[in-house]
DNA sequence: CGAATTTTATACAGATCGGTACAATTATTC
DNA sequence: GAATAATTGTACCGATCTGTATAAAATTCG
């Protein structure tokens, strides 16, 4: 036994804090982090509350191990692998994603997405919040790879405005629309469609114009 | 004085409950509604809890008085009054949005929308979640309006393309990135751009190949 | 077996939440 | 000025929250 006998978990430490975790998983995913109280962890898992203040110092210890594991099933295990088994190339697998949502929303257990509420949800500066962001990057950074094996131009931004149609398919969703996956599917593909014909100056140049516009109509301050 | 005096509201009454609604709308616009507590809009108003319950018999409705005066000031006071001073055709005014936009992502005091956050924690079938989503339902059809007054095929589809780059574009700000309204309004001119060039058919046949394509696949159910 | 580790139950601290009881005070209105 | 309506302060209820104190019980392992 080395000292690096920790890296495969079979003791009886590993599986308490597993058991722990799996609780959290369920309940965080159903409902809001804020709404899950860590007497409902306990209860749930089997595993006395003093246990859980053994394994995870905080709550957001416990919200942060989170996030790492759904970003581990979730993004990786769920939404890379699913879109890789239903195109064959990064184009398709770009689309692909809209469909998987669809299924997602379809659902019965669809509560939207925890990324997202986490990201409502918490202070802005917060370490949560940045895990969060993180979690929420890596996924556009896999739309940008898909991107760029397509071979797009400007990777980067059609990986910005797919995560968002992602994200505002999810939203729509949350909001009672069943048809956001499929409507996004449709402009997603249009748009996809239209990348092609666009270069990289274009996108400097329409920054730019929309920057000066910005500055010079701006009469006043509204109400945010 | 006929019965209807109440109309216009002059009274003691009126008064108190417009500071009550006032400190309500400025807390509950820059945090989440389940992190202000009735006693902190009761000071910040400066009305006792009382009378904040003699006029609001619960939270619930404070909330929903809120989403209303949310909707006139935001939705109609100022992202359809912005549009239509920034743009002269409908199509200028659906672009002109993430202008507006970029300038509420800069605002020093922005949270995110309130809408949003609100979709996210509150329970799927509460009055509250179905009054927001019928706010949020407001903006969609006013983007249908500009589509359908650019003249553009299926302008409920580019509405609610449009719906889901704005929602995700708050979304991504609320995240961390900065530029997300300006990455918003690229993909947005582009997507324009090409919308002309699809049908009504179109969209009907993708649709049922997406559905096609869905259950065909399928294999088992993922971790949601 | 015996010793070290881990988990357990219970009870509680301190804070916050939405909502209410009560009695007194203030302002309006005829 | 008197009757009516509206607002006030304070204290409280019961429930919930994160986190802890304590000491016993269960498990693992040399």
């Amino acid at each position: 036994m080395s000292d690096l006998d920790d890296v495969i978990p079979t003791g009886r430490r590993a599986v308490t804090r597993q058991k722990i975790l799996e609780a959290a998983y369920a309940l965080f995913t159903a409902q809001s982090v804020n709404l899950v109280g860590v007497d409902t962890i306990s209860a749930r898992s089997g595993v006395a509350k003093m246990t859980l203040y053994h394994h995870f110092q905080a709550k957001e210890n416990l919200v942060l191990a989170y996030l790492d594991l759904r970003a581990k099933r979730w993004t990786v295990g769920w939404l890379k692998a699913g879109v890789k088994t239903r195109g064959a190339t990064p184009r398709a697998r770009l689309l692909a994603i809209f469909d998987l949502f669809h299924e997602w929303f379809e659902d019965e257990g669809f509560e939207g997405c925890p990324f997202l509420r986490i990201i409502c949800e918490s202070e802005a500066g917060s370490p949560v919040h940045k895990a969060t962001a993180a979690k929420l990057g890596q996924i556009e950074s896999f739309a940008g790879q898909l991107a760029r094996g397509a071979g797009l131009p400007d990777p980067n931004g059609l990986a910005a405005a797919w995560m968002m149609l992602m994200e505002g398919a999810i939203m729509s969703a949350r909001a009672g629309r069943k048809d956001a996956a499929l409507k996004a599917k449709e402009a997603a593909a249009v748009l996809l469609a239209a990348w092609d014909r666009k270069s990289a100056k274009t996108a400097a140049v329409k920054t730019a114009s929309i920057k000066r516009g910005a500055k010079a109509v701006r009469k006043r301050k509204p109400s945010r």
